[in-house]
DNA sequence: GAATACCTGAGC
DNA sequence: GCTCAGGTATTC
């Protein structure tokens, strides 16, 4: 599925094939996907040149301009199943419910379980903008999260999962960030030592640039669509591994339901 | 904060 | 044929 690492490569491609582009059609199969109706849509992006590509947590936002009217940007969530590929050929199966046509190549948005959304939103190309969303888990200094996670009572597992906090970290890589830093996912910021805290904003930052640079967990390619588990799935130490030997002392990956969530963790690296 | 809605396919 | 998977908006 993607996640944060997934969404940068999506954003990377975006503005490497799109950038100057001119968007010439739209087709819908499913409106549902777009959060306005497909003739504000239309109106919006249609005859519009891309000058922009920016990614926040998980969000992407395209820049549309047509030199007049005030650009627009459509902003766009993938969620769990959503995929974006260019591909001339494709015989779009019954999950492409969007096909965007530019001068000389074709872009599909393809969602097996419809949750993606694209919408348009007001604000400039600055995505830090979207009110709801906190900083970019990326970008944010310690100082910064520190002061937004401290004095919170929830469970560390349910904080890095919380977007207004920091956005990007998805439940694969808290999990994998909670294993590395040592801290259990019922464990909370009170429990921790500042030092603690560090480690895990500090580790949380370094699996996600190590997913990025390894293609991340779900593999996905502009030029020969497919979407399958990538390379950095078999460098995940607990996602997905309960009931198997833990890499660093052996004993067995457990999985507890933590803010709705199955969390694997390590009961003897990972402590309160 | 927890529960639910949104969806479909995989795996039992 | 049931449960589970999971990100976010919404509603308790």
């Amino acid at each position: 599925m993607p996640e944060l690492p997934e969404v940068e490569n999506v954003a990377l491609a975006l503005r490497a094939h799109l950038t100057g582009r001119k968007l010439t059609g739209l087709k819908v199969g499913y409106p549902g996907i777009l959060g306005q109706s497909v003739a504000a849509t239309r109106r919006a992006i249609v005859g519009c040149t891309i000058d922009g590509v920016h990614r926040h947590g998980k969000y992407i936002i395209i820049n549309f301009t047509d030199g007049r009217q005030p650009d627009s940007h459509l902003m766009i969530h993938l969620r769990m199943t959503g995929q974006i590929f260019i591909l001339d050929d494709y015989i779009a199966d019954k999950h492409v419910h969007l096909t965007f046509d530019f001068d000389g190549l074709t872009v599909h948005y393809r969602d097996i379980r419809k949750f993606g959304r694209l919408q348009l939103v007001d604000h400039a190309v600055h995505p830090s903008i979207i009110a709801h969303v906190g900083p970019d888990m990326l970008e944010v200094r310690f100082k910064v999260w520190h002061g937004r996670i401290s004095h919170r009572r929830a469970p560390m597992k349910a904080l890095l999962l919380d977007q207004g906090i920091a956005a990007g970290l998805g439940n694969i890589y808290v999990d994998e960030s909670l294993f590395l830093a040592g801290v259990h996912p019922l464990a909370k910021p009170q429990d921790l030592s500042k030092e603690k805290l560090h480690d895990v904003w500090r580790l949380a930052k370094r699996v996600l640039r190590n997913s990025i640079k390894h293609g991340g967990t779900t593999f996905m390619d502009f030029k020969n669509f497919h979407g399958k588990p990538g390379n950095f799935r078999r460098k995940l130490r607990v996602y997905g591994r309960a009931g198997e030997g833990c890499s660093v002392c052996g004993c067995e990956i457990e999985s507890l339901r933590v803010a709705g969530r199955s969390s694997c963790f390590c009961p003897e690296c990972q402590v309160i």
